[in-house]
DNA sequence: ATTAGCACTTAGAGGTTAAGAGTGCTAACA
DNA sequence: TGTTAGCACTCTTAACCTCTAAGTGCTAAT
C-alpha cells in the first residue's frame, strides 16, 4: 500500500524501540520541539526510566532514525524516521463525521463541471490539512472518446469540443480554411466523430492518416484536430491547481524567508508542480516523497504526500500535500483516502 | 491622467520642497533605507549644504510628507509623498525595447484564446515589474452578443456557447429536459439566437419573458440560459489571475512573517482580490490606491496600482501590481500602460 | 537490564557597552 | 533672510558577557 520512491525500507528494531520511535515522531509532529527522556516518560512511558530511553534513543540515534541538533538538545526525527512511521508505526487516522460531512457537501454541491470539481479537491485537502495543497488532472491516453463537435466561432477558427466517458473538454482550437463552407464543417465533424468514437486518445493519436480512407476530403481538418489532441496532450498546465500556499506560513519550520521563498517558488511554478505530481508510478495509490532522496523539485526538508485516483483503471487525476518533513501523516493520509474514495465515486458516474 | 480615489491632493510647495521631496521618494524607493540630509546632498544636490536640506526636510516632515522612525535617523516618505510622487513629482519611465520586444513576443506567440491571454497578462506584469500581479477580466453587460450555441454532452446538461464582439465563453451550463429531442434543442438555438443576436448582456438579463411572444414553445430553455446568464454576470470568480505571489519576498519590508501572511492571504484569495480590482471607479485608466486610506482588503502598508483596459469604451478587465507602498511606480506604471496598449490592439482587432 | 545521580554541554535570555549614523540647534556668515 | 559649520544629543545595532534551564552521557549501584 505504502512505497517509497520504489523501495521498502528493510528493519530489524525491537518492539520497544519502534513504540519509542513513533512516540517521538508523534510528539515531534505535534510540537515542533525536539523529543527529549524526560517528556516521553511522563507523556508515554511511565514505567520505565529516562535513563533506560536516553539509552534507547542513543541506539535509534546510531541506526540512523534520530539526530540532534546539538549535544544536549532533545532528539528529532531523521528522514528515515519519518518513513518508517509512515509506512509501519503510525496509527491510521479516521476523520470524524464532521469533516467526512464536509467533504461531501462540498463535493456534492458543485459536481456539475470538472473544472469545479478539480478545484474543490485541492481546496478540500487543503482545509481540512491545513497544509498547501496542489492537484493535476491527468491526461492520459487510455482515456475513451464518446462524442466530438466543432464550434465555429471565428471565419478561420472552431473550438473543438470532446466528450469523453468522464468528462468534457472545451480548451482545444483548430484552424479551418476560411473557404469552407459551414455544412462542409459540420459532415467533417460527423466523419472525424465517427471514426473516433469508442477509440482511446492514444488510438487516434497514432492513426495514419495514409492507412485510414473514409476522410470524405477533411483529411486537413483530421491533421489539425490530431495536432491539438497532441499538444493537449503534452501540455497539462492548464489543469495544475494549488490551493492554500499561504497555510505553509502557519508552519513554525517555516520562521526563515529563504525557506518560504524556496518553497513558494516551487509551489507557484505551475511546471514545477507538473513535474512534481506526474513521475508517479503507474498503480501506486498513496505515495510519500520526502525532500532529501532525489527529487529536485521537492526542497530539502519537504514532504510531498500524493494520491493518484482512477476510475476503471484510468488515472483521472493526482492530487496532494506539499508541506515540511514534519508533516501530520496521520491527518494527511486520512484526508487524501476519503477524498479519494468520493471523487473516484463521483467521476465514475459520469 | 493619474487620481487618488477621487481626490486630488492640493499642494503649495517650492520647487526645492519639491525637488528634495522627489529625491528622498526616489533614494527610498531605491534603497529602502531612510534617506538621510547627508547622502541627498551627496548624491543629489552637491550645491547645498546638508544642514540646509535638514532644515528643509524639517519642514516636509512638518507638512506631513516625511516621518521618521526615530529622532536620529532618516527621513521615510508618508503614503501623501508617495501620492504626490506619483501624480507629480515622479519622472515617467520608458521601457528598454528589450522589455517591449518581449511584452510583443509574448501576446502574439498566443493570442488565440482569451485564457491564455488573461493569463500571460498577469504574467509579463508580474515578470517586467517583479510584483505580484493580479487581473480580472470584467463581466460588464455592454458588451455585444453575436452568436449563441448549445453542445449537449449529457442527455439533460448541455454547454451553452457565446460569442460576443470581443470574446467567447464557453463556461456556462444549463439543464435541458431529457425529453427533448436534439432537433428541438438546436431549433431554440436559432430562436434564442435570433432574439440575443445584437443585443448586449444588459437587455437580454432584463427581457421580460411575458413580452415576448416568438419563443415557439422553448421559454423553459430560455429561462434557464438567463439564469446561466445572470449567474455568470454575478460571479466572476474563475477570471481572477495572480501571478508571481512569490515576489513579494524579494522585497526587505517582508521580513517578517506576519505581514507575508498578510499579504499572501489577501493575494490567494480569489474573493479578495475580485472585491480589489472591482470597485474601480468609471473610466480611470490608471489608479494608485494606498493601503492606508480605507481600503480593508489591500494590508496596510501595501500599494495597488491597477489599470483598466478598454475596447470601444467596453471594460474589458483591469490588471494591476500589488506590493509594499515603496512600490517602483516609475516602472510600475510604464509596464501597465505598454501592457495596455497592446493589450488592447489585440482585443479591439477580434 | 535498569536506574539514580552527577558532571558536562549548549541555547537562549537579559544586561552592558561602544560605535556609528543622523538629527536639531546655535551662532556665524553672505 | 537664507545658508552653513559645528557640536551636543538621541537612538539603533552589534558585540560581548553572564546566568539559567534543559538535556544528555556516563558511572556505579541495584
Amino acid at each position: 500500500m505504502l512505497t517509497f520512491n520504489g523501495w521498502e525500507c528493510q528493519v530489524e528494531l525491537s518492539d520497544r524501540k519502534k513504540k519509542i520511535l513513533q512516540y517521538v515522531v508523534d510528539d515531534y509532529i505535534e510540537t515542533a520541539v525536539p523529543v527529549s527522556s524526560k517528556s516521553l516518560t511522563e507523556r508515554h512511558l511511565q514505567t520505565i526510566s529516562s535513563a533506560t530511553i536516553r539509552n534507547e534513543l542513543s541506539a535509534l540515534e546510531e541506526l540512523g532514525y534520530l539526530t540532534q541538533l546539538h549535544t544536549s538538545s532533545g532528539r528529532v526525527p531523521s528522514a528515515e524516521a519519518y518513513k518508517l512511521y509512515v509506512s509501519e508505526l503510525m496509527v491510521k487516522d479516521k476523520l470524524s463525521t464532521k469533516e467526512l460531512d464536509y467533504i461531501k457537501k462540498i463535493f456534492l454541491e458543485k459536481a456539475d463541471n470538472l473544472e469545479e470539481v478539480i478545484k474543490n479537491t485541492a481546496k478540500v485537502i487543503s482545509e481540512l490539512t491545513s497544509y498547501p495543497s496542489v492537484g493535476i488532472t491527468s491526461r492520459n491516453g487510455g482515456e475513451k472518446i464518446e462524442n466530438i463537435k466543432f464550434f465555429r466561432y471565428r471565419p478561420d477558427q472552431a473550438l473543438v469540443l470532446i466528450v469523453t466517458e468522464y468528462r468534457l473538454l472545451k480548451d482545444n482550437y483548430i484552424t479551418v480554411p476560411k473557404e469552407m463552407t459551414d455544412e462542409q464543417l459540420s459532415e467533417s465533424e460527423k466523419v472525424l466523430g465517427n471514426m473516433f468514437k469508442g477509440r482511446t486518445f492514444e488510438e487516434i493519436c497514432n492513426l495514419k492518416p495514409e492507412l485510414e480512407d473514409d476522410f470524405m476530403g477533411y483529411k486537413n481538418i483530421f491533421v489539425n484536430v490530431i495536432e491539438a489532441l497532441k499538444s493537449y496532450m503534452r501540455y497539462a498546465d492548464s489543469d495544475v491547481v494549488t490551493e492554500g500556499e499561504d497555510k505553509i506560513l502557519e508552519h513554525p519550520e517555516y520562521a526563515d524567508i529563504s525557506k518560504i521563498k524556496n518553497f513558494l517558488s516551487v509551489v507557484t511554478s505551475k511546471d514545477k508542480v507538473m513535474n512534481l505530481l506526474t513521475d508517479d508510478g503507474k498503480d501506486i495509490k498513496i505515495n510519500v516523497k520526502i525532500g532529501t532522496d532525489g527529487y529536485d523539485e521537492i526542497p530539502k526538508d519537504c514532504s510531498l504526500v500524493t494520491a493518484t485516483y482512477t476510475a476503471n483503471g484510468n488515472k483521472l487525476g493526482t492530487y496532494g500535500v506539499i508541506g515540511p518533513i514534519r508533516m501530520d501523516y496521520q491527518k494527511v493520509v486520512a484526508v487524501l483516502e476519503n477524498v479519494g474514495k468520493i471523487l473516484e465515486s463521483i467521476l465514475s458516474n459520469k
